[in-house]
DNA sequence: TATATTTGTTAGACTAATCTAACAAATAGA
DNA sequence: TCTATTTGTTAGATTAGTCTAACAAATATA
């Protein structure tokens, strides 16, 4: 049995390998994220060693292992089962639901898991748009292409977004964007690399890091 | 804001100080409660003193502050609120709901705990017959008779149960027992306490410790 | 009332998770 | 390649909650 702590500690690991490509992590790294001292990681990292669910040397890059990755994935499971069930059934706002879900997902019973998650219809998405993995930890596939990623002129739909925290959500919410919603690329500007876009016949200008945070298809 | 092992002391120390006329609680039987050694108990009462959620010196009694009982009482509800929810949304059955509340009991968000209240639509019992305290704190009246109350000849209708333990309930149903079922008082048996009852046309014979965790109108 | 029993308290140790401060290894830049 | 910077590690302290063992106070009983 994994203490809150730990599943936390596996939680960014997964957050940060499963950036496409990378397969390991460091330690301030993971000490950024998780808002604690290096000291404090290295300390944890020698007890999830001992529990098998990481690779790790002295001095060397973090990996999980295979349980490690399963367990993590369980967490990002109940984590989205009860965003869900916050927004559709408790009329949560889509940027109130993180925080409330980060205590739930630390709740252990299989059962409830199994059976939340067919109270709700077994839904593949989040209200962030993010990917809820089956009872067999398998993904549907996310969205790699971003706002900045579209040509000017062009026409794509909003899916989901990359970063979670309410601060990013309610700026996008602000600019009159939300889920599914339709958006047009006007230009862009090389100079400060501004993109202007029309939504729902609202024009408004974002940045770079805005639109490197909104997935498209 | 308090831990989640203040939480139960508090939560404890309700459940002695309300049974009826009790206003104060010892060291040793908040122990057993709580499945911890005096000494911890001990401990902890200094904290709890300290952040005057009880009145207590030393080798004296225990006795909760307007504000412990608040907080004790909100915690209460949190948990009859889940496992309502657990049983009448997600098909959990009556013996498995307190286990999984134990833990829900303990999230920190006074919006979920209004939303979910409405999304039950304001229930006034738990699936065990308690009740569930409102927003400001007050119960409906509580059942006082007991089975073991009941005359021999008459007639009473189950409406909870004093002990929550997955154990003892498993025992009810087998008994052919359930909330709200009608129960005939056959027979007493003076020399071994033995209850006879009938439910639903059933005849079987009870304890006079099961009896007294029954409770009727 | 004197003693035995129960009840409550203290001191000191342990674990989990954190911190600070000092240090060591690895990497990047001149 | 040599040094500066970044990255990672260690030791030792701290807090919350628990434990055991020894002891003190209060209560029950002969």
């Amino acid at each position: 049995m994994l203490t809150n702590t730990e599943e936390n500690y596996l939680k960014a690991l997964l957050k940060i390998t499963s950036e496409d490509g990378r397969e390991e992590a460091g330690t301030n790294e993971l000490a950024a994220i998780l808002d604690v001292k290096p000291a404090s990681v290295n300390n944890m990292l020698k007890k999830l060693k001992e529990k098998k669910l990481i690779n790790y040397e002295k001095y060397g890059k973090i990996k999980m292992t295979g349980r490690g990755k399963k367990l993590a994935v369980e967490i990002i499971r109940k984590h989205r089962l009860w965003e869900t069930f916050l927004y559709e059934k408790l009329e949560f706002t889509w940027d109130e639901v993180h925080e409330v879900a980060e205590q739930l997902e630390h709740i252990q019973s299989p059962k409830l898991v199994e059976k939340l998650a067919k109270f709700l219809n077994y839904p593949e998405f989040d209200p962030h748009g993010d990917p809820i993995p089956d009872e067999q930890g398998v993904f549907k596939v996310h969205y790699k292409k971003t706002l900045s990623n579209v040509d000017v002129g062009k026409t794509c739909k909003m899916v989901a977004v990359k970063d979670n925290s309410s601060t990013f959500l309610q700026y996008v919410v602000k600019v009159g964007l939300g889920l599914n919603n339709v958006i047009k690329v006007i230009s862009k500007q090389e100079f400060d690399a501004l993109i202007e876009i029309e939504v729902n016949g609202k024009k408004s200008s974002v940045s770079q890091k805005f639109a490197d945070n909104i997935y498209v298809i």
